[in-house]
RNA sequence: GGAGGGGUGGUCGAGUGGUUAAUGGCAGCAGACUGUAAAUCUGCCGGCGAGAGUCUACGUAGGUUCGAAUCCUACCCCCUCCA
């Protein structure tokens, strides 16, 4: 397996910067080129929520996500096949990643990993049974009893054909016990070597193979990970599990399971999207980020706005719901070039999420989505001028 | 002129003798949202008070009652139908 290959896939790492582990790179794949770092948007079932995959592209977005988990449950993995793929059957031709579905087995299942990573809303437990074999998990859509083992997500994978796919893993939560942690990694990365053994039976050599380093919040168990998927093939790597319960836990264990990581690879930081979390998980030498926040604060009224424009010391967006907005006839960023703040002001954005109209999510999510693509892409100019530490002090609370 | 229906807190609208400062919805305020079961969820929402509490409240004015938004009387508005 050690000289396995990627032969449609090139990650070049361009500049780095000199006063922390942030890096320039350039990830090659057979849908295009995505310039690093750079933000995933999550089309978790085959859609971006609320705008065209045009507008996505207008955007500036580089880079796709779809959820093996809702996708093998509906459409399923067959009909996207037939499809001619994920890329064909949702009408976006740039990089498609999907994640392996580990996460929703999981997250869904222990209500304790969504309410400790995620939000806190109780959910009735989906997971009936945990076995080396894999996961026996009941399906949010109709109760049905479905078992998710690796060899099953990368089936899955392998047909809906993203350019990336990642392997079957475990996602522990917050409170796991070092013990169970330990377990559980040793689990997860027999999973993850079957995912790639999986993987190479039907390899087209149209998709690159992510394995995830856990470990979750012990130093220990992410250096061993670390150790575990260098030593295999992947084409990169993804951070997964918790990642603690602050920030600066946070920020702490990304820097622990990034230092040990091969640093010819790609790194991805799966489900972060904070704009200080991506400058600091830039710091740390993360290349792509994935998350449904800045979407998802869309559909709920947020607007990510520049430093200078919030009005509120920590929130990095503005709530347009609020009254105060009814009468702002300024856009909501007047230096955004998408259409939401060339032709329509606060307190139209605001009297659309009102009245309910559904041109408000599209309104927001397409700001949002110019947002962090400009994001992203001044802190790879900052990286390629040098400059990237004196950007990230300007975008410092 | 006759018959009937109705006036409830910012608003719409329940309640029809006592756990009622008064269900709900909306608006308002605050908070949450990070590998998406999320165009979602949570809390507050008459005044004063940190709080126990207290004051003012269901068109207006009286009355019945231990007790009324709820029953009675008069009056003032609004709506529908008939002339």
């Amino acid at each position: 397996m050690s000289d396995f290959s990627y032969p449609h896939f090139r990650f070049d790492l361009l500049k780095k910067d000199p006063h922390s582990q942030a890096r320039r790179g350039r990830l090659s794949t057979p849908h295009g080129i995505v310039e690093t770092p750079a933000f995933i948007f999550c089309g978790t079932k085959a859609s971006v929520k609320g705008i065209y995959p045009s507008q996505l592209k207008a955007a500036g977005t580089q880079f796709c996500l779809a959820n093996t988990y809702h996708l093998m449950l509906q459409p399923g993995a067959d009909l996207i096949e037939q499809a001619g793929g994920l890329h064909a059957f949702m009408g976006w031709d740039g990089p498609l990643l999907t994640d392996s579905g580990g996460f929703q087995v999981f997250s869904l299942g222990y209500g304790s990993v969504a309410d400790e990573i995620k939000g806190k809303r109780n959910r009735i437990s989906s997971v009936q049974k945990i076995t080396e074999e894999g996961v026996i998990f009941k399906s949010y859509l109709d109760g049905s009893l479905k078992m998710m083992t690796p060899e099953v997500s990368i089936e899955m994978q392998q047909k809906i054909g993203a350019d990336f796919i990642v392997a079957f893993d475990e996602c522990t939560p917050y409170h796991s016990s070092r013990t169970y942690t330990e377990c559980s990694l040793e689990r997860s990365h027999r999973w993850e070597t079957r995912s790639f053994e999986a993987f190479d039976r039907h390899n087209n050599g149209k998709q690159a193979f992510y394995g995830i380093i856990q470990g979750g919040v012990y130093a220990d168990l992410r250096e061993r990970s670390a150790e575990y998927v260098n030593s295999m093939p992947f084409f990169g790597h993804a951070i997964g599990g918790t990642l603690g319960a602050s920030k600066e836990e946070m920020y702490y264990v990304v820097d622990l399971a990034r230092r040990h990581l091969t640093s010819i690879r790609p790194i991805h930081l799966l489900g972060i999207g904070g704009i200080s979390d991506i400058f600091e998980g830039v710091a740390l030498g993360i290349d792509t980020f994935d998350c449904v926040h800045p979407t998802r604060i869309a559909r709920h009224g947020g607007a990510l706005v520049p430093f200078a424009l919030r009005d509120h010391s920590v929130r990095e967006h503005i709530s347009l719901k609020r009254a105060s907005y009814a009468q702002d006839f300024t856009p909501i960023d007047p230096t955004c070039p998408c259409e939401t703040c060339q032709k329509f002001s606060r307190a139209y954005v605001h009297y659309l999420l009102k009245t309910r109209e559904i041109l408000a999510i599209t309104a927001l999510t397409l700001h949002n989505v110019f947002f962090m693509n400009r994001l992203m892409q001044s802190i790879r100019e900052a990286l390629d001028t040098g400059t990237f530490q004196e950007l990230r002090k300007k975008w410092a609370l």
